[in-house]
Parts: C-alpha cells; structure tokens; sequence
DNA sequence: TAGATTGTTAATCGATTAACAATC
DNA sequence: TAGATTGTTAATCGATTAACAATC
C-alpha cells in the first residue's frame, strides 16, 4: 500500500540488489588494485565473485560506461568511479550511538577507516559510562546528540543498543540531521520516509541458516522417542 | 551458469527472503506473547511490520496451515511453530572463530540465547589468546576443532576473523562438520555446495546508506543552503 | 447468520540472464 | 583485420501483491 517515495532524484531508480554488489565490486578491485592486477574483463568478475558476467554490466550500466569493448575495465579507473558513486571517495564522519560490547567492536574495526567511513562521536545513555573512553572517544551523553552533530554534520547514524531503546534513538538520530540508519538492534524502526534504515541482524542470519541445516535424527543414544518424520 | 543445487528435500523450495521475513515473524510474536496478545490477523501483522499481508499469509503457505479464517492466528502456536520450523525450537549450538573484539561482543550478546543459539566453543590462532578466557570459554587453537566438534556436533559456525584468514577458516569448520556459515569477514568464501555460507558485512551496508545521502554541496562555510528539495 | 479473515490462484511487478550489434 | 568484450535490448525467471472463494 504505502507507496515510498525514493529519496534519488537519480536517472533510473538504482535497484538495492545492485547497490549492495556495487559495494562487492569495490571490494574486489581494491583487492586486484593490491594485487596489481591493471584491466578486469565482467567474466573475470563472475569467476572471482560468483556473480553472472552480465549482471555485473547491467549494474554498472546503471551509473554510464565504465569499459572498452574488446578490452575490458582498467582496475583504478573503476574502483575510483564505483567509491564516487557511493560517495565514500571522501570521508563520511558516522555519529554511533551505545557504547557496549558492539559499539565497541565497530569502533575498533579497522575496516571502516578502509573505507573512509571515520566514527566520528559516540554517545550513550548510561551515566557510568558517559566521560569514559571508548578506544579514542569520549562517551558522550545521547541528550548532547544534536548539539554536537551541529559541528560534526554527520548523515549516517549506526544504532547499537538494546531493541527497547532502538526506536528513541532513531527518533533522536533523525532529530539530529542524520538521514542513513544503520541499525543493528532487532526492532523494526518507524523513520520519516526521507531517512533511509538498513538492519544489520545476525539472529535472523542465524535463523535462516538454521532451517538449512538437515535434521540429522538426533544422536539418538538410546529410544528417546524423538519425533522423526519431518514431513 | 553455476546451477545450485539446492540442500533441502522440502515440497516446495522456500524463497531466502520468505526465510528472512519467518525470522522477523518469530521476533514479533514473542514480542506479541510478551504483551500477553493471543490473537493476531495478517493485517495487524502488516501494521506492525510493513510486511503486506498477502505477502505474509503466502509466506506462511510454504509450511502448511496456521491460522482459522475469520480469526486469525493463535499468537503462541505460531511461534512455536514457527521456530520449530527454523529449527530454533531447541538448542542450537555453534562454532565461533575469531577471539577478537567481534568475536567478543558475539560471545557477550545476550540476544543469541534468547533464541536458543549456544556459542558452544571459541578457536583462535593466536596463542597470545589461546588458553586465555573470552567471558566463559577458554579460548582454543583452531587446530583443535575437528577433534573438539566430534563431542559438540556443531553444524553452524560463525566466522569472525579477519578477511585474510576466513577461506582457511571456512574449509576448517566444512571439514569439522559444519553444514552452515555465518561469515563476518569482507570476503567471498568458496565452500562445497552442500554447505550454505551467508555473510554479514556492515561496509558494505555502509556503502549503500552512503550511496542515498544527499551530496549537500560541502557544508560551505556561511550561507547554508540547506539542500530542500527531495524530489 | 453476517462479518471477518484465511489460504491460494492469478496478475503484476521487478530483477536476472541470454543474446547480439556496436566497437575497441 | 579478426577476436574479444562491452553496453543494451529482449526473454526469462521469480517474487510480490491483489483478488476472491472457502470457511470459521
């Protein structure tokens, strides 16, 4: 029913799926880039990523033309477009919000400053644990949200906190000018429809691999009834 | 080209996104339980999730028959059934590698056991860490796992090293048994088709958030233009 | 019974892939 | 030039949603 307005003002709506291998291809060239390896041709691409060699043209097809007919793509080339059209080419300071286990973990993760992402403030809303560092930041008060974002400008806003708070501090995140949630709680947020919210949730990962997993009968030492046809 | 075969006999293969709905399904209704609601109807359930509610009821389809029409369905049933779908209904134990900050905050997180996930053992290779305590498991060399997982009999393990080691990871934890990857790591894992690998990347989730910001011309200085329209 | 809501079929929509003319 | 590989159109596939008869 609800029917979204998208918040790209982009040609052709980029489809999601597309942006999400963007991010894969990026990846992947930075590794080529590493390896030295100069041209890629979309079959190679489909041989290193498991991606079909067409998809990878019809995504890029999305964002103009990246490659020489008969040739291929040049590496550097290519890998500067795609962080251009990401905008991570230049640094995207990230405002994050709880200062627990994971919080801690995203801090200390090397890989966003790869990125160019750079966690910029960190806020929390436990007194015990506001003025104490986290690695090299303050904790700050999640009241002084919007104040310090005022200085900072961040766009992005990572939630990390228990589900029961999940959905206040998206409200404040909003508040503060953010319009990109990343939110690792397991809550569906209510957002404005301009800010977009993606969910990072590894107990539903977990859930999906888990109905995959065949049934093994049990190491069924003695009767132990145990219910068997699966049907 | 690559044509999958899939691992599981069911009657009718179940779409991966039909899969990721289930686990977001299971998550409200313990949520509807805990506020003592008995009875929901696939349009409250749309309320509450945005999920369409023919989308629900069809998603539910795939497994049988769950509700009374001009009723709705019994909240508890559907949980319970839900889960025993996805195989969640008893412990679940799992294999973690990587005893790092990552590692740390899956081991710490509370959430896992509320949906009967075990952490059931932690390997590392560095033996700065091996022996040591990450909250209450000792730390094991990864070269212990096989031997170790003949007791425990984890078919999921989740790989939280860094990219450079999670292939090797990847072909230990398939040779100790595990049917099912949950893979942190910024890395495409080549596994047995037998074997079923999702992965968890936060950068790339960051990609596409960065991708839908507006590219507010720099916060130049005086002014503020302050970008309006959407369109 | 009348009203509500299911389960399912059919229609729609969108994403993936194959095929090929254009071009280096 | 001949061979390779792109960018794009058309064909296929699959997932979402609307509609409705069945049924509580």
């Amino acid at each position: 029913m609800a029917r979204r307005k998208r918040l790209e003002t982009n040609h052709q709506r980029v489809p999601v799926p597309t942006l999400e291998r963007m991010a894969t291809y990026l990846r992947l060239l930075s590794d080529l880039e590493a390896a030295k390896v100069h041209t890629v041709s979309s079959l190679e691409i489909e041989e290193q990523t498991g991606i079909n060699a067409a998809q990878f043209r019809k995504d890029l097809s999305y964002f103009g033309e990246f490659g020489k007919p008969g040739v291929g793509y040049r590496v550097s080339d290519l890998h500067q477009r795609i962080a251009q059209i990401l905008k991570i080419h230049r640094e995207q300071p990230i405002l994050l919000v709880g200062a627990g286990n994971l919080g801690s973990a995203l801090v200390g993760y090397p890989g966003l400053r790869e990125q160019r992402f750079v966690i910029a403030a960190v806020f929390d809303n436990n007194y015990a644990k506001i003025g104490r560092m986290l690695w090299d930041h303050e904790i700050l008060d999640v009241n002084r949200m919007k104040e310090v974002n005022r200085q900072i400008g961040a766009r992005i806003g990572i939630i990390a906190v228990p589900a029961g708070a999940a959905q206040e501090v998206a409200e404040m995140l909003v508040d503060a000018g953010v319009r990109a949630i990343l939110n690792f709680a397991p809550t569906i947020l209510r957002v404005p429809p301009s800010v977009v919210v993606r969910n990072v949730s590894f107990l539903q990962e977990l859930a999906v691999l888990s109905y995959y997993i065949e049934q093994e009968e049990e190491p069924l030492s003695s009767p132990t009834p145990a219910a068997s046809s699966t049907l």
